[in-house]
DNA sequence: CGAAAATTTGACATGACTCAACTGGAGTGG
DNA sequence: CCACTCCAGTTGAGTCATGTCAAATTTTCG
């Protein structure tokens, strides 16, 4: 795999703390390149997850197909971000979700026995998945907050106001289904914006 | 404290991991023990969360009051579970959330300096935290799904589903700030339930 | 027991969805 | 370069879900 792109990997995680060589070393056997077309999955409904996730270059979208065939979109991945389903990959259940690219996109990819291995191995790895995963925790309390408190119209500024970058990559039928609304009623809410 | 309750904390974690006995030494002397009436709160809007809880009896609630006044209700704490306002904590900003005792409880409580000391000392501590959170993080994903996919009668029934000791114990006011409907919106709901 | 809080009810207002139609831009093949 | 299709985005009419406010009733807790 390119090197660049693993380092854009340490570099992410030397944010946190002071990569260990024998961490680097092991990262080094077990991370996976995968190069996305847009439109193309790297988890389909039914599936088991078996991989974590980090986005080099390009957004991904985890969303839910309901019993109508409607999609709601969970969360957009973009650059230096994680992604992976914990319930499917932890339990080994089937997965709801759906993990698709929304432009051409660049991931790395760590398998699930790697991982563990990690865990194992490396106690300051095992660290950083805490802290990224309660910051995770916390943003996805904000967005319950959002959705008991505030409304649609509301969500909507949050959402321009905290993604700006996102929003303008990303249509906005990708944007409704995140906030919650239908694309339709989201024509009114950009108009009511703008006014 | 009372050696029974910091036995119940010990057996909890005994179902993650086998508890060594310098983690058990360490949490002996840090474990702080605090009895709640009813309405008593262990962190007010304002202040800098300080703590990580243990819920040995009771339940807690963790709300929001927006601007208008209104309480909205993130999360509900009972029994062997934890709760902490993960954002004061780390980033020692002042909390925008308030948690309060709805029934006279019984907290087991580890201030922050020795919650990061068990994290330094204790790796399978940390790791567990990790899977604490990852769970806590699958359950929040799961109820923002609810909220851009379900009706309020949806999400209501799921409640009533997924935490049947809880309904029984708190008020229907509590639930309906919880689910994101009004008291009033709930009481014809639950109309329409029994129907 | 008595005060305070919880629950219910009904009339009315508004937020948000549905459905159908229309517009306009981005690709695609001839 | 044009004609074509496809998809994103918008608009409007009608409808349904949910909120607001006020009042009456019941339950809970000190």
């Amino acid at each position: 795999m390119s090197s660049s792109r693993l380092q854009q990997l340490l570099n992410y995680f030397e944010d946190y703390w002071a990569v260990e060589e024998s961490t680097v070393k092991l990262l080094r056997t077990c991370v996976l390149e995968r190069k996305l077309k847009r439109k193309e999955s790297i988890l389909g409904e039914g599936q088991l997850c078996n991989h974590l996730t980090f986005v080099v270059q390009g957004i991904l979208k985890t969303f839910h197909t309901d019993k109508n065939g409607n999609q709601h979109n969970l969360q957009f991945t973009s650059e230096n971000k994680w992604v992976t389903d914990f319930g499917s990959l932890y339990n080994n259940k089937p997965t709801e979700l759906c993990i698709t690219a929304l432009e051409p996109s660049i991931v790395l990819q760590i398998k699930k026995e790697d991982l563990f291995n990690l865990y194992d191995n490396s106690p300051m790895f095992d660290r950083n998945m805490r802290i990224i995963t309660e910051n995770a925790f916390i943003e996805q309390q904000e967005r319950v907050l959002q959705h008991i408190s505030a409304t649609a119209y509301e969500r909507y500024l949050y959402f321009l106001n905290k993604y700006p970058n996102l929003s303008n990559r990303i249509s906005n039928i990708q944007i409704a289904s995140y906030i919650g609304v239908t694309p339709e009623f989201l024509s009114t809410l950009r108009k009511k914006a703008t006014a």
